[in-house]
DNA sequence: CGATCCCGCCACATT
DNA sequence: AATGTGGCGGGATCG
C-alpha cells in the first residue's frame, strides 16, 4: 500500500497530504519510529513530514493506513458531503498511479477534510461520551496524533479546547483523561454562572453599559481598592491563576478562551454570539490594545475553538445579518438550563468552583468575577442602599460635576473606560444592526425580533453604552432622554438610532397607543423626579429641554453640585445598579428572552420586563431590585419604542440620566431612585426612585414627583422630603394633576393591566416606579390627595381620593392602584394619559414603596384597593423604613415589614 | 474578496 | 538540551 501511495504521490505532486503516507512509508523503517514523536521527521525522507508521521507509522503499524483512511473516509464521509472523500478511498485501491491528479486532488484531503473541526469529531468519536465512570481513558497524545494522521499541534488544540469543558484532563504528560460529557452540563452550568458574574456585566457594559461604566469607574477611580474587583471581570482568570497555579506563562489562553467564549453563550440571551462581538470581548478583557492584528488572531482562535464546540454539538454557525451585511455568528445549541442550576444569577458564588476538575490552570476566572460582579448587583440593587461604594466614596471625594467626574474617572480608569468605550460603541453597534437586520441565518429567525436578538445579551443595555459613551462624550444623549425612557434607550443604542429622535415623540413610535402617543413627558432628571409632562401634546420641545438637561445632568449631576457626590453616587449606584440588577436580572430576562426566540440579535432582554411577568418576575427580592431596573429600563422603552432592543438599551439611560437631574434636591436622591416613566406597567415594577409627575396629556399641568426615594441613605433631601413619606413630592396638579390621579387611570390598564404593554407606555411612563427606589416612602400620597381635590373632576376619584390620601400612604401600589380605580372612573380624561397618569399617580405615591410591588401589584390589578389601605399603612411604615427596595416589596404584598 | 482556518514556526515550560 | 505545550499569524482555501 505504501508503495502505492508512494507512487500516487510522488508523481503527482508531492502534496501536503501526501506525507501521511510517506510517513508511512516511513513506518516501514520501523526504527525510527520513537514512540514520541520526534521532529525527526527530517530524516531521511525528503519530507519533512512530521514526526508523528513516523509515531503513526508505528502506531498504526497493526492499522496502518488502511484504517487511516477508512477512518477518514468515514469520518469525512458523514461529515463532509462530498463524494471526494470516497475517491479517495477508492483510489488508494483502486488507484492507480495514474488517477494522478484527480485522485489526488480527491485525495489530498481537501482543506475540509483536514479542518480541525473534523478532526475533532473523528477524535471524539474514539471516546465514548459518557464512559462508565469506573473506566478510566487515558489519551496518549502521540497515540492519537499518529491515528488520526495529523500533527500533535492540532491534538493539542482540541483537548485544551476539551479541557476547558472538563471532558479530559491533562494528567501527565503526553496523557489526557478522557471524562466524557458526564460533569459536561456542571461545567456549563458553572460557566453560566461564572459568565453571568463575568460578562453579566461586561455584557451589562455593553448593553447597560453606561452604568458599568459610571459603576466600573466610578469604583475604580474612587476606590483603587475596587480595581481589583473590577478586574475580575475581564480578567479573572489570569489573576487567579497566576497566584494561585501560578500558572506560568500565558497559558492556556485557549482554553480561557474557550471558557470564556463558552460563557458568551450561556450569558446572551439570544443564545447567538457574533465572532466579532466575542473576540472584541476577549480581546477587551485580556487587556491589551485591541489592535487589529489582534483581532485577527483572536477571530482565528475563536474559529479553533468554534470548530471543537461544534464537534461537540454545542453550537452551531449561523449568520446574522445586519445591516452592514451578514456578520458570522454561532449559535448555542447545547443545553440551556441547567438543573441544578441556580436561577440566580447574582447570588451564586460560583466561586466555589465551577469547575471541577479542573486541574491544571483552571483557575476559574469565575471566582474573581464573581466577586466583583456581585457587588454591582447589589448596588443595583438597591441605590441606595448599597451604594456603597460609589455612593459614599463619591460623597466624600469630589462631587463636583458629574460629568466631569465621568470623564475623569474615564481618563482615570481609561483603559477600562476605552476599552468599555469601545466595546460598548461596538456592542452597540452591532446591536444596532443586530436590530434592524434580521437574522438570516438558518437557524436563526430572520426574525428579527428587534428587540431580541442581540447576540450578547448586553445589547439590550446599549442605553448604556451610549450613555457611557455620551456621557464621556459629553453626552448628549440627553435629548433622547428627554424622550424619556424609550428614548433613551434608543440613544444608547444610538447605533440603532432608534429612536433617537424619539424622544419626545417615542411614545408615538411604538405606536401604541397607550403611552400617550404623543404625550411628551418631561422628565426631569433631576434628580429624583422626573417631571413628566404630560402633555399630550408635544411639549415635548419644551420638556426637551429640560431633558437634555437632564441629559448633562446625567452624566453629571449636575443639579446639585452639592449633591454631587452624592449624586455621582447615585449616579454610579444608579447605574450600577441599574446594571447590575440588569445583570442579574437579564439573566433571566435573557432567559426569557432567549426562549421566545432565537433572534440573533441583542435586544432581546428587554422586553419581557416590560410585560407584567417581568415584574412578577423580578418581585422580589432583591433581586427585584435589579430586575426592576431592568424592568425598568425595558419600560422605559417600550413606551416609547415598543421595541424591546430599543427600549431596553435606552431605558438605562434614562433612568440615569434623570437621576441626574437635578433639580432637584430631592434630586440628588433621586438618582437613587430613579423614576423612570415606565409608560408601561412593567416600569412599574421598579421604578425607582423618581417621582414623576405627569400631566396629563391634555392637561397642562405637570405633575412633580418627588422621589422619596431613597430618602434615608440618600440624599438629604430626601430626607427632609421623605421624612415623612412623601414627602418631597410636590405636585402639580394642575388639570394635569388630576392627571395624576389619572394615572391611576393607569389602572386603566386595569383593564389592559399591567400589560399591555404596549400601551403602558404611557402608563408606564407613569409608573415611575419609584417603588425601587426606594424608596421609602411612597409619599405621594399626598399628592394625590392633592390631586383629588383638584381633580375634583373626577369625582370617581373622589372617593378614591380619599382613599389616596391614606393610600398615598402606602406604597406605591397602593396608590396606584387605587389611583387607578379612581381614575379610571373619572379621571379621565383623557384615556390614554389615564394610562400614563396612573403611574404617576404612583408615582407620585411613593416612588419607594412602590417598586417591588408595584410590579406586580400594580399593574395587574390595579383593583384591588385594599392594598392601598394597607398600604398607607406600609407607608407609614416605609416612610420609616429606609430600605425601601425591601418594603416595597413588602408593601407589595401587604405591609411588608 | 471576505470568511475560514491549516500549518507549522517558535517561544516558553518542563524534564 | 530535549521535549512538551501552545501562542501566533502567514497565507492558502473556501464560498
Amino acid at each position: 500500500e505504501n508503495i502505492f501511495d508512494r507512487s500516487r504521490m510522488a508523481p503527482k505532486t508531492p502534496i501536503k497530504n501526501e506525507p501521511v503516507d510517506l510517513s508511512k512509508q516511513k513506518g516501514c523503517t520501523p526504527e525510527r519510529s520513537p514512540i514520541t514523536p520526534v521532529k525527526l521527521a527530517d530524516r531521511p525522507q525528503p519530507d519533512p513530514w512530521t514526526p508523528t508521521a513516523n509515531l503513526k507509522m508505528l502506531v498504526s503499524a497493526a492499522s496502518p493506513d488502511m484504517r487511516d483512511r477508512e477512518k477518514k473516509k468515514e469520518l469525512f464521509r458523514p461529515i463532509e458531503n462530498n463524494e471526494q472523500s470516497n475517491t479517495p478511498d477508492s483510489l488508494q485501491y483502486d488507484m492507480v498511479d495514474d488517477n494522478t491528479v484527480d485522485e489526488f486532488e480527491k485525495q489530498r484531503p481537501s482543506r475540509k477534510q483536514k479542518s480541525l473541526g473534523l478532526l475533532c469529531q473523528k477524535f471524539l468519536a474514539r471516546y465514548p461520551s459518557y464512559p462508565l465512570s469506573t473506566e478510566k481513558t487515558t489519551i496518549s497524545l502521540d497515540e492519537v496524533a499518529s491515528i488520526l494522521g495529523v500533527e500533535r499541534r492540532r491534538i493539542y488544540d482540541i483537548v485544551n479546547v476539551l479541557e476547558s469543558l472538563h471532558l479530559v484532563s491533562h494528567v501527565a504528560k503526553n496523557q489526557y483523561c478522557w471524562h466524557g460529557r458526564h460533569n459536561l452540563n456542571q461545567t456549563l452550568k458553572t460557566l453560566q454562572e461564572a459568565g453571568e458574574l463575568q460578562y453579566g456585566e461586561l455584557m451589562a457594559l455593553f448593553q447597560h453599559k453606561e452604568q458599568d461604566w459610571e459603576y466600573k469607574f466610578g469604583e475604580q477611580k474612587k476606590e483603587t481598592i475596587p480595581e481589583s474587583q473590577d478586574r475580575p471581570l475581564l480578567d479573572f482568570p489570569e489573576p487567579d491563576c497566576t497566584s494561585a497555579s501560578a500558572s506560568s506563562r500565558k497559558d492556556k489562553s485557549l482554553r480561557i478562551m474557550s471558557q470564556k467564549f463558552v460563557m458568551l453563550f450561556l450569558v446572551s440571551k439570544t443564545k447567538i454570539v457574533t465572532l466579532d462581538i466575542a473576540a472584541k470581548i476577549l480581546i477587551e478583557e485580556t487587556q491589551d490594545t485591541a489592535d487589529h492584528s489582534k483581532f485577527k488572531t483572536k477571530v482565528r482562535r475563536l474559529y479553533d475553538i468554534a470548530n471543537v464546540l461544534t464537534s461537540l454539538d454545542l453550537i452551531k454557525k449561523v449568520h446574522v445579518t445586519e445591516e452592514r451585511g451578514r456578520k458570522p455568528a454561532f449559535k448555542w445549541i447545547g443545553p440551556v438550563d441547567f438543573p441544578g442550576k441556580t436561577d440566580e444569577p447574582k447570588g451564586h458564588s460560583p466561586m466555589s468552583n465551577p469547575l471541577p476538575g479542573m486541574q491544571r490552570g483552571a483557575c476559574a476566572p469565575y471566582q474573581i468575577q464573581a466577586t466583583g460582579k456581585q457587588r454591582f448587583t447589589r448596588h443595583a440593587s438597591f441605590n441606595v442602599a448599597q451604594p456603597c461604594e460609589g455612593s459614599r466614596r463619591k460623597v466624600s471625594s469630589e462631587p463636583s460635576s458629574p460629568h466631569q467626574k465621568r470623564q475623569a474617572c474615564i481618563v482615570n480608569s481609561d483603559e477600562h473606560c476605552s476599552k468599555m468605550i469601545n466595546l460598548a460603541a461596538v456592542c452597540r453597534q452591532k446591536i444596532a444592526e443586530d436590530t434592524r437586520t434580521c437574522a438570516t441565518e438558518t437557524t436563526l429567525n430572520p426574525g428579527k425580533n428587534p428587540g431580541t436578538t442581540s447576540p450578547l445579551s448586553f445589547l439590550p443595555v446599549p442605553g448604556d453604552f451610549d450613555f457611557c459613551v455620551n456621557t464621556l462624550p459629553q453626552a448628549v444623549l440627553p435629548v433622547v432622554q428627554a424622550g424619556v425612557p424609550s428614548i433613551s434607550l434608543q440613544n444608547g443604542v444610538s447605533s440603532q438610532t432608534l429612536h433617537s429622535s424619539m424622544p419626545a415623540t417615542s411614545k408615538t413610535e411604538n405606536g401604541k397607543p397607550t403611552l400617550l402617543p404623543n404625550q411628551p413627558f418631561l422628565c426631569f432628571p433631576s434628580s429624583s423626579l422626573f417631571m413628566l409632562c404630560g402633555d399630550l401634546q408635544e411639549n415635548n420641545l419644551r420638556e426637551t429641554p429640560p431633558t437634555t438637561e437632564d441629559v448633562g445632568n446625567k452624566s453629571a449631576e449636575a443639579p446639585a453640585a452639592v449633591l454631587p457626590a452624592a449624586c455621582q453616587k447615585h449616579s454610579s449606584h444608579k447605574c450600577a445598579s441599574p446594571s447590575a440588577p440588569a445583570d442579574d436580572e437579564e439573566p433571566a430576562a435573557k432567559r426569557q428572552a432567549m426562549e421566545q426566540g432565537d433572534v440573533p440579535l441583542s435586544l432581546v432582554v428587554p422586553k419581557k420586563s416590560f410585560e407584567s411577568p417581568k415584574a412578577e418576575s423580578t418581585p422580589g427580592s432583591g433581586c427585584t431590585s435589579a430586575v426592576h431596573l431592568e424592568a425598568f429600563h425595558l419600560d422605559l422603552a417600550s413606551p416609547t419604542a415598543p421595541l424591546a432592543a430599543d427600549k431596553d438599551c435606552t431605558r438605562p439611560l434614562d433612568s440615569q440620566e434623570q437621576e441626574k437631574c437635578p433639580q432637584n434636591k430631592d434630586l440628588d436622591e433621586p438618582s437613587p431612585g430613579k423614576e423612570h416613566i415606565c409608560k408601561e406597567n412593567a416600569s412599574q415594577p421598579f421604578l425607582p426612585q423618581y417621582i414623576y409627575v405627569q400631566p396629563t396629556a391634555g392637561l397642562s399641568s405637570c405633575n412633580f414627583l418627588f422621589p422619596a426615594k431613597q430618602a434615608p441613605s440618600a440624599i438629604s433631601l430626601t430626607a427632609s422630603q421623605l421624612p415623612s413619606l412623601s414627602v418631597p413630592c410636590v405636585m402639580v396638579p394642575s388639570a394635569a394633576l388630576a392627571s395624576f390621579p389619572l394615572v391611576c387611570s393607569a389602572t386603566i390598564a386595569s383593564p389592559v393591566s399591567p400589560v399591555s404593554d404596549g400601551s403602558f407606555t404611557a402608563a408606564a411612563s407613569m409608573n415611575f416606579s419609584m417603588s425601587s427606589l426606594a424608596s421609602t416612602t411612597p409619599v405621594f400620597v399626598g399628592t394625590t390627595a392633592m390631586v383629588a381635590p383638584k381633580v375634583p373632576p373626577a369625582p370617581s376619584v373622589d372617593h378614591q381620593q380619599p382613599t389616596h390620601s391614606t393610600l398615598h400612604l402606602s406604597p406605591v401600589l397602593a396608590r396606584s392602584c387605587t389611583a387607578v380605580k379612581l381614575d379610571s372612573p373619572v379621571c379621565m380624561g383623557h384615556p390614554v394619559t389615564l394610562l400614563k397618569l396612573q403611574q404617576p399617580s404612583s408615582a407620585p405615591l411613593t416612588p419607594k414603596s412602590i417598586r417591588p410591588a408595584c410590579h406586580e401589584a400594580f399593574f395587574k390589578t390595579p383593583g384591588s384597593l385594599g392594598d392601598p389601605l394597607a398600604w398607607k399603612k406600609n407607608e407609614g411604615t416605609q416612610t420609616r423604613n429606609a430600605s425601601s427596595v425591601q418594603r416595597r416589596l413588602e408593601i407589595s404584598s401587604t405591609s411588608p415589614d
